[in-house]
RNA sequence: GACCCUAUCGUCUAGAGGCCUAGGACACGACCCUUUCACGGUUGUAACCGGGGUUCGAAUCCCCGUAGGGUCGCCA
């Protein structure tokens, strides 16, 4: 049988970490297997559920490249067919009708908590013959009173729950439409689902899942429950923990294939490895790789994952992100270098994209202060002087290259009788405002030679007019 | 409280009874490289939750504690 696996968030936010990762199990998983991922749209709670959260989940599912092949499906598009189901389970006993109160349920719970046991619906409308007016009521499944349900994880192994656990859950609201444990059926079973792949927050509704679908005739799907992912201090990961929305670290500036292998690697292993591409995972993911314990979150070694493809994506790659941050940040590099050399010059000292378009702004635009503590370390009397001998060996190169560009800064060097130490770093100043850049030679290469030697000059009359200041 | 689940360095993890004096990665420290900032290289600190079994032998299997997480909605 085809595997077909499906993600199917509810549209009441961003698409978060914790939904990526289990979106990105259940890709893979249909892509290792060449199977189906299906994606569906969870939105039978109608108060809470918004179009800009639709927009912003299918957002962060392409922007991490996670592809589906059939949906997206919604739910709010399938009531009547939910609403046969209803009946169908009516007509076979499998469900009836309740005109509880939500006083008499909170009594109800209230009371069974003052004797320590777990509150559930008695079933106290079961069987009931008469039909109060003016009361619309809810539907229940009749789940099975004796017995147990049992089914095998693929990450957990063997769970086992008895059915005096599970009380009669509501499958219609009481304007009539369906709840989530019975959407979640009829859908997997409508859409031919063989692989329920989510969070271990779901353990406690597979059993309810189970009994619905076998009362409807089905045999249910395999689950996997992946655990859950928790903030540095071991809670459940939340707005306090940093960013939790997926489309937060692109604009922070993280690469998609960052957070993936991120991910990947949080929860599942494969040996010793850390860095995964799209083709590796894909071809090594396995179900039973799946850790059975909840995982912290841990921006570091994000942070980390990020810096080494900053390093190692293809220079085109980058250049095609970039652009976005170009924008978020307002910086043309229509007058300047190539956007390739200068990612090829920053790329290893950058950790985010956006840290590489701070980093890189005086290729394309003049600056107007420079930084302050560097001028106080670099800039003393003697420094404007010594840039002006490196300027007239610069203005004498034939071609403004690296390596001419390092031979003329040496040659200052020498006649100056001064190592490079003393010029190297005003001259940094000089050209690019601060105290950190690439080597000179490929810096000064990149800015090019009428706005490096102009640069030279003005950072020598800052020079002249501060000291005379003094 | 009841039920379900989990338990290896601070964190992510390797580990399928002897290969474990417990390996890798992040973070942190030291050193090296270096015209700055970085990159890189070498190296160090650091863990099997506790107690009982089973076994010739247990991080690995079983039981009991303990701790953590999840669930108990007319949310999903």
């Amino acid at each position: 049988m085809n595997v077909r696996t499906r993600f199917a968030p509810s549209p009441t936010g961003y698409l978060h970490i914790g939904g990526a990762r289990t979106a990105l199990f259940s890709w893979l998983y249909a892509r290792k297997t060449g199977g189906v991922f299906i994606l569906r749209i969870e939105d039978t709670d109608r108060e809470r559920s918004t179009q800009e959260s639709v927009d912003a989940i299918l957002q962060g599912m392409d922007w991490l490249g996670l592809e589906h092949d059939e949906g997206p499906f919604y739910q709010t598009h399938r009531f009547d067919r939910y609403k046969d189901v209803i009946q169908q389970l009516l007509d076979s006993g499998h469900a009836y009708r309740c005109y509880c109160s939500r006083e008499e349920l909170e009594q109800m719970r209230e009371a069974q908590m003052a004797r320590k046991e777990k509150p559930r619906y008695d079933g106290r409308c079961f069987g009931r013959e008469d039909a109060p007016e003016g009361i619309e009521p809810v539907i229940r499944f009749r789940n099975p009173q004796d017995g147990a349900v049992e089914f095998d994880d693929l990450v957990r192994g063997k769970i086992t729950v008895s059915n005096k656990e599970l009380d009669d859950l509501i499958i219609a609201r009481s304007d009539g439409t369906p709840t989530y444990n019975l959407t979640v059926v009829v859908d997997d079973i409508d859409m031919n689902v063989t692989h329920v792949i989510r969070g271990d927050d779901h353990i406690n509704n597979t059993p309810r899942q189970i009994n619905i679908m076998r009362a409807l005739g089905f045999d249910p799907p395999k689950f996997a429950h992946v655990p859950m992912i928790l903030g540095g201090d071991g809670q459940r990961l939340s707005k306090r923990h940093g960013a939790v929305s997926v489309m937060q670290y692109r604009d922070d500036g993280y690469t998609p294939q960052a957070l993936l292998n991120y991910l990947v690697r949080l929860g599942w292993s494969n040996g010793d490895q850390e860095i995964f591409s799209r083709e590796e995972m894909v071809s090594l993911f396995s179900l039973e790789g799946i850790n059975r314990s909840p995982s912290a979150f841990n921006a570091d070694k994000l942070l980390w994952l990020n810096q080494h493809y900053i390093k190692t994506l293809p220079v085109e790659e980058l250049e095609r992100q970039l652009q976005w941050h170009l924008q978020a940040q307002n910086l043309s590099v229509a007058n300047g270098p190539a956007l390739t050399d200068v990612i090829n010059a920053q790329r290893d000292r950058a950790k985010t994209l956006v840290e590489m378009v701070a980093i890189s702004r005086y290729f394309y635009e003049d600056f107007d202060s420079y930084d302050e503590q560097a001028v106080k370390k670099q800039f003393k009397a003697d420094t404007a002087a010594n840039l002006q001998v490196v300027h007239d060996e610069l203005v004498g190169i034939a071609e403004w290259k690296g390596e001419p560009i390092h031979a003329a800064i040496h040659s200052a060097c020498e006649k100056l009788g001064v190592k490079l130490g003393k010029v190297g770093p005003p001259l940094r100043i000089a050209t690019t405002g601060g105290a950190s850049s690439p080597s000179l030679e490929i810096t000064l290469e990149l800015i090019g030679r009428g706005r490096a030697l102009e640069r030279i000059c003005h950072a020598i009359s800052f020079i002249g007019s501060t000291m005379m200041a003094d």
